[in-house]
DNA sequence: CGTTCAACCTGGGCGC
DNA sequence: TGCGCCCAGGTTGAAC
């Protein structure tokens, strides 16, 4: 579940947490696989406690937790929830699977009240890596991520995937090309720029790459407005455990055999790169005879009435 | 370079 | 009721 909507609303979640103080970590069970830079759960706790939590970030799909401490170079608590990872700071859904738990405190206080920051995760995909500096950068720099989806141009897409010949939506899903975007946001972007998802990257002229940009930014950010999407087995929640609302403004993803909001065409589900496809064949159709040059020809983006309601509390 | 497949895991839903 | 199969928001690495 967790795409650049989710990972960011879990990250405004946790933001609060900044300059609280980590009194204990643990990681119950086996927490993760080994993974590259990192060292092993025992030895992370071991690090984590006593540090201050300096600051949460994100990073495309992934959450990156800075911790310090006098006299200490800065490390970085890197979640990374991939399928059913949830950063909570509320019960969990079941005791089972909690794959982290640190207690913090604020500052100066030695002991109550004392919160908790767990990261839960069920089907155990997810990963948490501390990395330094030098880590961090080869984990989520621009050699690994491309330009964030809330602010990706034109300009940046048509320079990354214009010679490629891979389907456009299969290239949305290339966190190097644009990071963030994940299967659900990438048929919702796709029918919001009206492109069929099958179109080659190559067919599409600069105007075509504006258009998915801008509807990139626009669902984007709709969809962190309203706390991301909740669908399927409901495993998604936000920090405090609320579930999202973008759901309700899905267009086609998960919508197959369903009639299009937009015309009233079936939506159809096709298979790309081994994972589904939602899209209305109507709104979104195929590219005929190469490149669109030309105003008359860009496809327009279809309205999207209360696409942002203002009023979302902070 | 690109695509395809398997792997990593758990659990819900479906057909029989 | 139970079994087996398919499906699921992601990422990585091997094979072709």
């Amino acid at each position: 579940m967790p795409e650049l909507p989710e990972v960011e609303t879990m990250r405004r979640g946790i933001a609060g947490l900044c300059g609280m103080r980590i009194a204990a970590a643990r990681f119950p069970q086996g927490t993760c696989r080994p993974l590259a830079m990192s060292p092993a759960p025992a030895e992370m706790a071991e690090r984590l406690e006593r540090q201050r939590i300096v600051s949460v970030s994100r990073f495309g799909k992934r959450v990156a937790i800075e911790v310090g401490s006098e006299g200490r170079a800065p490390h970085w608590l890197v979640i990374e929830p991939r399928m059913t990872g949830l950063l909570l700071v509320a019960e969990p859904p079941t005791p089972h699977h909690v794959r982290m738990e640190l207690d913090v405190v604020p500052p100066g206080v030695r002991r109550l009240p004392i919160q908790r920051l767990l990261f839960w995760d069920q089907r155990g995909l997810g990963t948490i890596r501390l990395l330094d500096a030098q880590g961090l950068d080869r984990a989520c720099g621009a050699a690994k991520l491309g330009p964030d989806g809330l602010v990706v141009t034109g300009n940046d897409l048509a320079s990354r995937l214009g010679e490629s010949q891979r389907g456009v939506k299969v290239a949305l899903l290339d966190q190097k090309a644009v990071a963030g975007i994940g299967n659900i946001y990438a048929a919702e972007i796709l029918h919001r720029a009206a492109i069929d998802p099958r179109t080659p990257c190559q067919a599409l002229a600069a105007e075509a790459w504006e258009t998915v940009a801008r509807a990139a930014r626009e669902i984007l950010a709709s969809a962190v407005v309203h706390e991301g999407s909740s669908i399927g087995d409901e495993l998604y929640r936000t920090a405090d455990n609320r579930k999202g609302g973008f759901q309700k403004l899905h267009r086609v993803y998960g919508l197959g055999g369903t009639p299009c909001q937009t015309c009233g065409a079936t939506i159809e589900r096709i298979v790309q790169a081994q994972r589904s496809t939602f899209f209305c064949p109507v709104c979104q159709p195929r590219l005929r005879g190469g490149k669109r040059r030309g105003r008359g020809s860009q496809p327009r983006i279809a309205p999207l009435p209360k696409l942002v309601r203002r009023g979302a509390k902070a």
